[in-house]
DNA sequence: TACATATGTTAGACATTCTAACTTTGACAA
DNA sequence: TTGTCAAAGTTAGAATGTCTAACATATGTA
Protein backbone atom coordinates (compact mmCIF):
# COMPACT_ATOMS: atom_id res chain seq x y z
CA UNK A 1 0.00 0.00 0.00
CA UNK A 2 2.03 2.68 1.29
CA UNK A 3 5.11 2.94 -0.59
CA UNK A 4 7.90 2.85 1.70
CA UNK A 5 10.02 5.67 1.14
CA UNK A 6 14.51 6.11 1.09
CA UNK A 7 14.57 9.04 2.71
CA UNK A 8 14.11 10.14 6.23
CA UNK A 9 12.17 13.79 5.10
CA UNK A 10 8.85 13.09 2.86
CA UNK A 11 9.68 16.17 0.41
CA UNK A 12 6.45 17.28 0.69
CA UNK A 13 5.07 15.35 3.35
CA UNK A 14 1.67 18.42 3.64
CA UNK A 15 0.98 18.19 -0.08
CA UNK A 16 0.92 14.03 0.50
CA UNK A 17 -1.41 13.73 3.84
CA UNK A 18 -3.93 16.19 1.46
CA UNK A 19 -3.86 13.62 -1.17
CA UNK A 20 -3.93 11.15 0.79
CA UNK A 21 -6.85 11.93 3.09
CA UNK A 22 -8.98 13.94 -0.19
CA UNK A 23 -8.69 9.94 -1.54
CA UNK A 24 -9.91 8.30 1.90
CA UNK A 25 -12.28 10.54 2.20
CA UNK A 26 -13.89 9.75 -1.44
CA UNK A 27 -13.13 5.77 -0.74
CA UNK A 28 -14.73 5.72 2.80
CA UNK A 29 -16.55 8.87 3.27
CA UNK A 30 -15.94 11.92 5.86
CA UNK A 31 -16.82 10.07 8.74
CA UNK A 32 -14.86 7.33 8.10
CA UNK A 33 -11.74 9.08 7.79
CA UNK A 34 -9.21 8.48 10.29
CA UNK A 35 -5.29 10.03 10.47
CA UNK A 36 -3.96 6.10 10.68
CA UNK A 37 -5.41 5.35 7.53
CA UNK A 38 -3.77 9.00 5.84
CA UNK A 39 -0.98 7.83 7.43
CA UNK A 40 -0.23 4.16 6.56
CA UNK A 41 -1.27 5.86 2.26
CA UNK A 42 1.58 8.13 2.60
CA UNK A 43 4.13 6.42 4.29
CA UNK A 44 5.08 8.05 7.48
CA UNK A 45 4.31 7.60 11.54
CA UNK A 46 1.24 8.61 12.98
CA UNK A 47 2.66 11.51 14.92
CA UNK A 48 3.92 13.16 11.30
CA UNK A 49 1.01 14.54 10.30
CA UNK A 50 0.77 17.07 13.43
CA UNK A 51 3.95 18.83 12.04
CA UNK A 52 1.39 19.83 9.39
CA UNK A 53 -1.75 20.36 11.08
CA UNK A 54 -3.32 20.99 14.23
CA UNK A 55 -5.41 17.71 13.91
CA UNK A 56 -7.57 15.55 12.40
CA UNK A 57 -9.75 18.50 11.36
CA UNK A 58 -7.91 20.45 10.05
CA UNK A 59 -6.80 17.73 7.34
CA UNK A 60 -10.11 17.84 6.33
CA UNK A 61 -10.39 21.39 6.00
CA UNK A 62 -7.58 21.44 3.68
CA UNK A 63 -8.85 18.85 2.02
CA UNK A 64 -12.11 21.06 1.78
CA UNK A 65 -10.34 24.17 0.82
CA UNK A 66 -8.54 22.03 -2.18
CA UNK A 67 -12.20 21.06 -3.31
CA UNK A 68 -13.52 24.88 -3.02
CA UNK A 69 -11.08 26.12 -5.52
CA UNK A 70 -11.54 22.66 -8.09
CA UNK A 71 -15.31 23.74 -7.56
CA UNK A 72 -14.55 26.90 -8.77
CA UNK A 73 -13.00 26.18 -11.91
CA UNK A 74 -15.87 23.69 -12.62
CA UNK A 75 -18.18 26.72 -12.67
CA UNK A 76 -15.65 29.31 -14.62
CA UNK A 77 -15.49 26.59 -16.80
CA UNK A 78 -19.33 25.66 -17.30
CA UNK A 79 -20.26 29.34 -17.75
CA UNK A 80 -17.69 29.97 -20.32
CA UNK A 81 -19.58 28.43 -22.93
CA UNK A 82 -22.58 30.70 -22.60
CA UNK A 83 -23.88 33.76 -23.04
CA UNK A 84 -24.08 35.46 -19.76
CA UNK A 85 -27.16 36.10 -17.76
CA UNK A 86 -29.10 33.14 -20.43
CA UNK A 87 -31.19 30.61 -19.14
CA UNK A 88 -28.37 27.85 -20.17
CA UNK A 89 -25.59 29.94 -18.22
CA UNK A 90 -27.39 29.47 -14.94
CA UNK A 91 -28.40 25.84 -15.97
CA UNK A 92 -24.71 25.10 -16.88
CA UNK A 93 -23.70 26.73 -13.20
CA UNK A 94 -26.44 24.48 -11.67
CA UNK A 95 -24.71 21.13 -13.62
CA UNK A 96 -21.85 22.00 -12.55
CA UNK A 97 -22.84 21.95 -9.03
CA UNK A 98 -24.14 18.44 -9.60
CA UNK A 99 -21.26 17.14 -11.48
CA UNK A 100 -19.23 18.41 -8.57
CA UNK A 101 -21.47 16.60 -5.94
CA UNK A 102 -21.83 13.66 -7.89
CA UNK A 103 -18.08 13.07 -9.38
CA UNK A 104 -16.46 13.53 -5.99
CA UNK A 105 -19.34 13.19 -2.76
CA UNK A 106 -16.83 12.73 -0.48
CA UNK A 107 -15.29 16.33 -0.75
CA UNK A 108 -19.13 17.71 -1.81
CA UNK A 109 -20.25 16.40 1.61
CA UNK A 110 -17.26 18.00 3.30
CA UNK A 111 -17.40 21.34 1.55
CA UNK A 112 -21.08 21.50 1.84
CA UNK A 113 -22.47 18.69 4.52
CA UNK A 114 -20.58 18.78 7.66
CA UNK A 115 -19.84 22.12 7.72
CA UNK A 116 -21.39 23.94 9.96
CA UNK A 117 -17.76 25.14 11.60
CA UNK A 118 -16.91 26.61 8.40
CA UNK A 119 -18.72 29.46 8.81
CA UNK A 120 -15.64 30.65 11.57
CA UNK A 121 -13.02 29.98 9.14
CA UNK A 122 -12.61 33.20 7.01
CA UNK A 123 -10.76 31.98 4.27
CA UNK A 124 -13.47 29.55 3.73
CA UNK A 125 -16.06 31.85 3.87
CA UNK A 126 -14.26 33.54 1.39
CA UNK A 127 -14.47 30.60 -1.29
CA UNK A 128 -17.47 30.07 -0.39
CA UNK A 129 -18.88 33.79 -1.43
CA UNK A 130 -16.49 33.56 -4.36
CA UNK A 131 -18.23 30.55 -5.99
CA UNK A 132 -21.53 32.07 -4.91
CA UNK A 133 -20.50 35.48 -6.32
CA UNK A 134 -20.61 33.66 -9.67
CA UNK A 135 -23.86 32.40 -9.58
CA UNK A 136 -25.21 36.18 -8.54
CA UNK A 137 -23.52 37.77 -11.39
CA UNK A 138 -25.31 35.35 -13.59
CA UNK A 139 -28.53 35.87 -12.17
CA UNK A 140 -27.80 40.11 -11.81
CA UNK A 141 -27.32 39.62 -15.62
CA UNK A 142 -30.27 37.31 -16.21
CA UNK A 143 -32.67 40.51 -14.49
CA UNK A 144 -30.22 42.96 -16.83
CA UNK A 145 -28.76 44.18 -13.77
CA UNK A 146 -25.11 45.44 -13.58
CA UNK A 147 -24.76 44.70 -9.64
CA UNK A 148 -26.49 42.37 -7.06
CA UNK A 149 -28.80 43.94 -5.72
CA UNK A 150 -31.70 42.15 -2.96
CA UNK A 151 -33.77 41.23 -6.04
CA UNK A 152 -30.67 39.77 -7.19
CA UNK A 153 -30.02 38.20 -4.22
CA UNK A 154 -33.81 37.16 -3.54
CA UNK A 155 -33.80 35.29 -6.77
CA UNK A 156 -30.46 33.65 -6.95
CA UNK A 157 -30.89 31.52 -3.44
CA UNK A 158 -33.64 29.55 -4.68
CA UNK A 159 -31.62 28.22 -7.26
CA UNK A 160 -28.93 27.38 -5.07
CA UNK A 161 -31.52 25.54 -2.32
CA UNK A 162 -32.69 23.46 -5.22
CA UNK A 163 -29.33 22.40 -6.80
CA UNK A 164 -27.98 21.65 -3.33
CA UNK A 165 -30.79 19.80 -2.35
CA UNK A 166 -30.93 17.92 -5.59
CA UNK A 167 -26.94 17.04 -5.14
CA UNK A 168 -27.52 15.69 -1.92
CA UNK A 169 -30.70 13.84 -2.95
CA UNK A 170 -29.07 12.12 -5.67
CA UNK A 171 -25.37 11.28 -3.65
CA UNK A 172 -27.75 9.79 -0.73
CA UNK A 173 -29.25 7.92 -3.52
CA UNK A 174 -32.59 8.51 -1.79
CA UNK A 175 -34.19 8.64 -5.93
CA UNK A 176 -32.79 4.88 -5.91
CA UNK A 177 -34.21 4.20 -2.39
CA UNK A 178 -38.05 5.47 -3.47
CA UNK A 179 -37.42 3.57 -6.74
CA UNK A 180 -38.01 7.41 -8.30
CA UNK A 181 -36.74 7.78 -12.24
CA UNK A 182 -36.07 11.47 -13.08
CA UNK A 183 -34.41 12.69 -15.87
CA UNK A 184 -31.83 14.85 -13.71
CA UNK A 185 -30.62 17.50 -16.63
CA UNK A 186 -34.50 18.11 -17.89
CA UNK A 187 -35.44 18.89 -13.94
CA UNK A 188 -32.57 21.06 -13.60
CA UNK A 189 -33.27 23.16 -16.66
CA UNK A 190 -37.18 23.11 -16.59
CA UNK A 191 -36.82 24.49 -12.59
CA UNK A 192 -34.17 26.79 -12.72
CA UNK A 193 -36.73 28.43 -15.38
CA UNK A 194 -39.67 28.26 -13.49
CA UNK A 195 -37.70 29.23 -10.46
CA UNK A 196 -36.43 32.72 -12.38
CA UNK A 197 -39.56 33.17 -14.13
CA UNK A 198 -42.18 35.89 -11.99
CA UNK B 1 -24.48 12.81 35.35
CA UNK B 2 -26.01 9.62 35.19
CA UNK B 3 -28.31 9.20 37.48
CA UNK B 4 -26.92 5.52 39.87
CA UNK B 5 -29.82 3.30 39.56
CA UNK B 6 -30.25 1.30 42.77
CA UNK B 7 -31.51 -2.06 40.45
CA UNK B 8 -29.27 -4.55 38.76
CA UNK B 9 -31.28 -4.47 35.56
CA UNK B 10 -32.21 -0.88 34.47
CA UNK B 11 -36.07 -1.43 33.29
CA UNK B 12 -36.11 -0.43 29.46
CA UNK B 13 -32.70 -0.13 28.69
CA UNK B 14 -33.19 -0.07 24.76
CA UNK B 15 -35.96 3.23 24.92
CA UNK B 16 -33.25 4.59 27.47
CA UNK B 17 -30.57 4.26 25.18
CA UNK B 18 -32.48 5.37 22.60
CA UNK B 19 -33.02 8.89 23.75
CA UNK B 20 -29.92 9.00 25.37
CA UNK B 21 -28.65 8.79 21.90
CA UNK B 22 -31.01 11.31 20.42
CA UNK B 23 -30.25 14.05 23.27
CA UNK B 24 -26.48 13.33 22.67
CA UNK B 25 -26.76 13.56 18.73
CA UNK B 26 -28.60 16.97 19.14
CA UNK B 27 -25.99 18.37 21.31
CA UNK B 28 -22.81 17.18 19.48
CA UNK B 29 -23.87 16.03 16.11
CA UNK B 30 -24.38 12.33 14.72
CA UNK B 31 -20.84 12.61 14.03
CA UNK B 32 -19.43 13.15 17.49
CA UNK B 33 -21.40 10.66 18.87
CA UNK B 34 -20.13 7.72 21.14
CA UNK B 35 -21.75 4.66 22.53
CA UNK B 36 -19.59 5.50 25.76
CA UNK B 37 -21.29 8.96 26.05
CA UNK B 38 -24.53 7.32 25.67
CA UNK B 39 -23.87 4.87 28.76
CA UNK B 40 -22.51 7.00 30.81
CA UNK B 41 -26.04 9.28 30.36
CA UNK B 42 -28.13 6.15 31.10
CA UNK B 43 -25.99 4.94 33.56
CA UNK B 44 -24.96 1.70 32.34
CA UNK B 45 -21.13 -0.46 31.27
CA UNK B 46 -20.26 -0.20 27.89
CA UNK B 47 -21.11 -3.41 27.06
CA UNK B 48 -25.00 -3.13 28.10
CA UNK B 49 -26.11 -1.50 24.53
CA UNK B 50 -24.68 -4.86 22.72
CA UNK B 51 -27.52 -7.00 24.44
CA UNK B 52 -29.71 -4.65 22.50
CA UNK B 53 -28.09 -2.97 19.31
CA UNK B 54 -25.79 -4.74 16.81
CA UNK B 55 -23.49 -1.55 17.08
CA UNK B 56 -23.11 1.93 16.93
CA UNK B 57 -25.39 2.29 13.64
CA UNK B 58 -27.90 0.77 14.93
CA UNK B 59 -28.43 2.94 18.18
CA UNK B 60 -28.27 5.38 15.83
CA UNK B 61 -30.66 4.01 13.03
CA UNK B 62 -33.06 3.93 16.39
CA UNK B 63 -32.81 7.25 16.38
CA UNK B 64 -33.22 7.65 12.73
CA UNK B 65 -36.29 5.71 12.95
CA UNK B 66 -38.30 7.52 15.64
CA UNK B 67 -37.17 10.95 14.34
CA UNK B 68 -39.17 9.50 10.56
CA UNK B 69 -42.16 8.91 12.84
CA UNK B 70 -42.42 12.39 14.32
CA UNK B 71 -41.78 13.79 11.42
CA UNK B 72 -44.42 11.73 9.85
CA UNK B 73 -46.84 12.98 12.73
CA UNK B 74 -45.41 17.31 12.01
CA UNK B 75 -46.99 16.32 8.23
CA UNK B 76 -49.79 15.07 9.02
CA UNK B 77 -50.10 17.71 11.31
CA UNK B 78 -49.38 20.41 8.78
CA UNK B 79 -51.63 19.72 6.23
CA UNK B 80 -54.89 19.03 8.49
CA UNK B 81 -54.98 22.49 8.28
CA UNK B 82 -55.64 23.52 5.21
CA UNK B 83 -57.88 22.19 2.04
CA UNK B 84 -56.18 19.52 -0.21
CA UNK B 85 -54.39 20.04 -3.31
CA UNK B 86 -54.04 24.02 -2.36
CA UNK B 87 -50.78 26.05 -2.85
CA UNK B 88 -51.44 26.05 1.22
CA UNK B 89 -51.14 22.72 2.01
CA UNK B 90 -48.37 22.43 0.40
CA UNK B 91 -46.49 25.13 1.71
CA UNK B 92 -47.52 23.85 4.95
CA UNK B 93 -45.57 20.47 4.26
CA UNK B 94 -42.35 22.26 3.18
CA UNK B 95 -42.26 24.22 6.18
CA UNK B 96 -42.64 21.42 8.34
CA UNK B 97 -39.63 19.72 6.44
CA UNK B 98 -37.95 22.81 7.63
CA UNK B 99 -39.05 23.45 10.87
CA UNK B 100 -38.29 19.41 11.78
CA UNK B 101 -34.21 20.58 10.09
CA UNK B 102 -34.31 23.48 12.37
CA UNK B 103 -35.49 22.17 15.34
CA UNK B 104 -33.94 19.10 15.89
CA UNK B 105 -31.09 19.27 13.21
CA UNK B 106 -29.34 16.43 14.72
CA UNK B 107 -31.64 13.89 13.97
CA UNK B 108 -32.62 15.48 11.04
CA UNK B 109 -29.27 14.96 9.33
CA UNK B 110 -29.47 11.12 10.77
CA UNK B 111 -32.77 10.98 8.66
CA UNK B 112 -31.66 12.75 5.33
CA UNK B 113 -28.23 13.11 5.56
CA UNK B 114 -25.75 10.76 6.27
CA UNK B 115 -28.29 8.42 5.47
CA UNK B 116 -27.04 6.64 2.48
CA UNK B 117 -26.81 3.39 3.76
CA UNK B 118 -30.89 3.45 4.52
CA UNK B 119 -31.29 2.28 1.37
CA UNK B 120 -30.76 -0.93 1.89
CA UNK B 121 -32.80 -0.88 4.82
CA UNK B 122 -36.71 -2.54 4.36
CA UNK B 123 -38.08 -0.47 7.14
CA UNK B 124 -36.18 3.10 6.41
CA UNK B 125 -37.59 3.19 3.07
CA UNK B 126 -41.30 2.09 3.93
CA UNK B 127 -40.93 4.85 6.33
CA UNK B 128 -39.53 8.05 3.92
CA UNK B 129 -42.29 6.47 1.46
CA UNK B 130 -44.65 7.01 3.29
CA UNK B 131 -43.87 10.35 4.56
CA UNK B 132 -43.05 11.31 1.07
CA UNK B 133 -46.22 10.09 -0.39
CA UNK B 134 -47.92 12.84 1.89
CA UNK B 135 -46.50 15.14 -0.60
CA UNK B 136 -47.15 13.23 -3.34
CA UNK B 137 -50.82 12.99 -2.93
CA UNK B 138 -51.04 17.04 -1.84
CA UNK B 139 -49.53 17.39 -5.70
CA UNK B 140 -51.33 15.02 -7.47
CA UNK B 141 -55.13 16.90 -5.63
CA UNK B 142 -53.09 20.47 -6.81
CA UNK B 143 -52.91 18.94 -10.20
CA UNK B 144 -57.01 17.59 -9.89
CA UNK B 145 -55.83 13.70 -10.21
CA UNK B 146 -56.52 11.07 -7.83
CA UNK B 147 -53.95 8.96 -8.31
CA UNK B 148 -49.96 9.81 -8.71
CA UNK B 149 -49.14 9.32 -12.07
CA UNK B 150 -45.35 10.00 -13.94
CA UNK B 151 -46.61 13.91 -13.96
CA UNK B 152 -47.12 14.46 -10.49
CA UNK B 153 -43.83 12.52 -9.73
CA UNK B 154 -42.36 14.81 -11.95
CA UNK B 155 -43.94 18.13 -10.22
CA UNK B 156 -43.38 16.76 -6.48
CA UNK B 157 -39.85 16.10 -6.75
CA UNK B 158 -38.22 19.41 -7.19
CA UNK B 159 -40.44 20.41 -4.27
CA UNK B 160 -38.33 17.68 -2.60
CA UNK B 161 -35.33 19.20 -3.71
CA UNK B 162 -35.88 22.83 -2.66
CA UNK B 163 -36.97 22.18 0.54
CA UNK B 164 -34.12 19.23 1.21
CA UNK B 165 -31.64 21.96 0.14
CA UNK B 166 -33.02 24.55 2.19
CA UNK B 167 -32.94 23.08 5.38
CA UNK B 168 -29.47 21.97 4.78
CA UNK B 169 -28.43 25.53 3.98
CA UNK B 170 -30.25 26.86 7.57
CA UNK B 171 -28.88 23.83 9.66
CA UNK B 172 -25.44 24.17 8.36
CA UNK B 173 -25.77 28.12 8.73
CA UNK B 174 -25.06 29.11 4.81
CA UNK B 175 -26.87 32.11 4.98
CA UNK B 176 -25.14 33.57 8.01
CA UNK B 177 -21.65 32.75 6.84
CA UNK B 178 -22.23 34.38 3.37
CA UNK B 179 -24.19 37.43 5.58
CA UNK B 180 -27.33 36.32 2.99
CA UNK B 181 -30.56 37.68 4.79
CA UNK B 182 -33.81 35.64 3.80
CA UNK B 183 -37.56 35.75 5.04
CA UNK B 184 -37.98 32.05 5.05
CA UNK B 185 -41.25 31.48 5.46
CA UNK B 186 -41.72 33.99 2.32
CA UNK B 187 -39.04 31.86 0.10
CA UNK B 188 -40.88 28.50 0.73
CA UNK B 189 -43.98 30.09 -0.80
CA UNK B 190 -43.33 32.05 -3.39
CA UNK B 191 -40.64 29.22 -4.91
CA UNK B 192 -43.35 26.37 -4.03
CA UNK B 193 -45.89 28.12 -6.15
CA UNK B 194 -43.05 28.99 -8.88
CA UNK B 195 -42.14 25.48 -9.29
CA UNK B 196 -45.81 23.86 -9.39
CA UNK B 197 -46.30 27.06 -11.91
CA UNK B 198 -46.03 25.32 -15.43
C1' DT C 1 32.00 23.24 9.56
C1' DA C 2 28.58 23.70 13.09
C1' DC C 3 24.40 24.83 14.79
C1' DA C 4 19.41 25.82 14.73
C1' DT C 5 15.34 24.47 12.97
C1' DA C 6 12.14 21.79 10.48
C1' DT C 7 10.49 17.46 10.06
C1' DG C 8 10.69 12.87 11.01
C1' DT C 9 10.31 8.64 14.70
C1' DT C 10 9.20 5.90 18.93
C1' DA C 11 6.73 5.35 23.11
C1' DG C 12 2.88 5.94 25.48
C1' DA C 13 -1.44 8.09 27.71
C1' DC C 14 -6.05 7.93 27.07
C1' DA C 15 -10.49 7.12 24.59
C1' DT C 16 -13.34 4.28 21.84
C1' DT C 17 -15.79 0.03 19.84
C1' DC C 18 -16.82 -4.42 20.53
C1' DT C 19 -16.18 -9.43 22.42
C1' DA C 20 -15.73 -13.03 25.96
C1' DA C 21 -16.55 -14.76 30.22
C1' DC C 22 -18.84 -14.13 34.37
C1' DT C 23 -22.99 -12.42 37.51
C1' DT C 24 -27.47 -11.05 38.85
C1' DT C 25 -32.28 -11.10 38.54
C1' DG C 26 -36.95 -12.05 37.29
C1' DA C 27 -40.21 -15.25 35.39
C1' DC C 28 -42.16 -19.43 35.08
C1' DA C 29 -42.80 -24.51 35.91
C1' DA C 30 -43.19 -27.93 39.28
C1' DT D 1 -42.85 -21.64 47.47
C1' DT D 2 -38.86 -22.88 45.35
C1' DG D 3 -35.40 -24.18 41.56
C1' DT D 4 -33.80 -23.29 37.18
C1' DC D 5 -32.96 -20.85 32.95
C1' DA D 6 -32.69 -17.14 29.97
C1' DA D 7 -32.33 -12.22 29.69
C1' DA D 8 -29.79 -8.48 30.72
C1' DG D 9 -26.40 -6.70 33.39
C1' DT D 10 -20.91 -6.47 34.70
C1' DT D 11 -15.73 -6.61 34.35
C1' DA D 12 -11.67 -7.38 31.66
C1' DG D 13 -9.35 -6.87 27.71
C1' DA D 14 -8.04 -6.80 22.54
C1' DA D 15 -7.75 -3.87 18.69
C1' DT D 16 -7.76 0.59 16.91
C1' DG D 17 -7.51 5.53 16.93
C1' DT D 18 -6.04 10.58 18.36
C1' DC D 19 -2.69 13.23 20.00
C1' DT D 20 1.61 14.54 23.01
C1' DA D 21 6.37 14.28 24.67
C1' DA D 22 10.87 13.21 24.08
C1' DC D 23 14.21 11.95 20.93
C1' DA D 24 16.56 11.62 16.05
C1' DT D 25 17.95 13.22 11.60
C1' DA D 26 18.40 16.04 7.85
C1' DT D 27 18.89 20.83 5.74
C1' DG D 28 20.17 25.42 5.11
C1' DT D 29 22.65 29.17 6.57
C1' DA D 30 26.18 31.76 9.52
Amino acid sequence: MAAKRANYHHGDLRAGLVEATRQLVEANGPDRFSVSDACRAAGVSTAAPYRHFEDRDEMLLAVCAEGMDRFHDLMVKAQAGHEPGTLEAITALGQSYIQFATSEPGVFRLCFGIAREHKDDNEMVERGMRNYGIVLSQVAAYFGKDEVDDEVLERAFPLWTMVHGLSFLLIDEKMEALNLDHDVEAMLRDNTRRLLAD
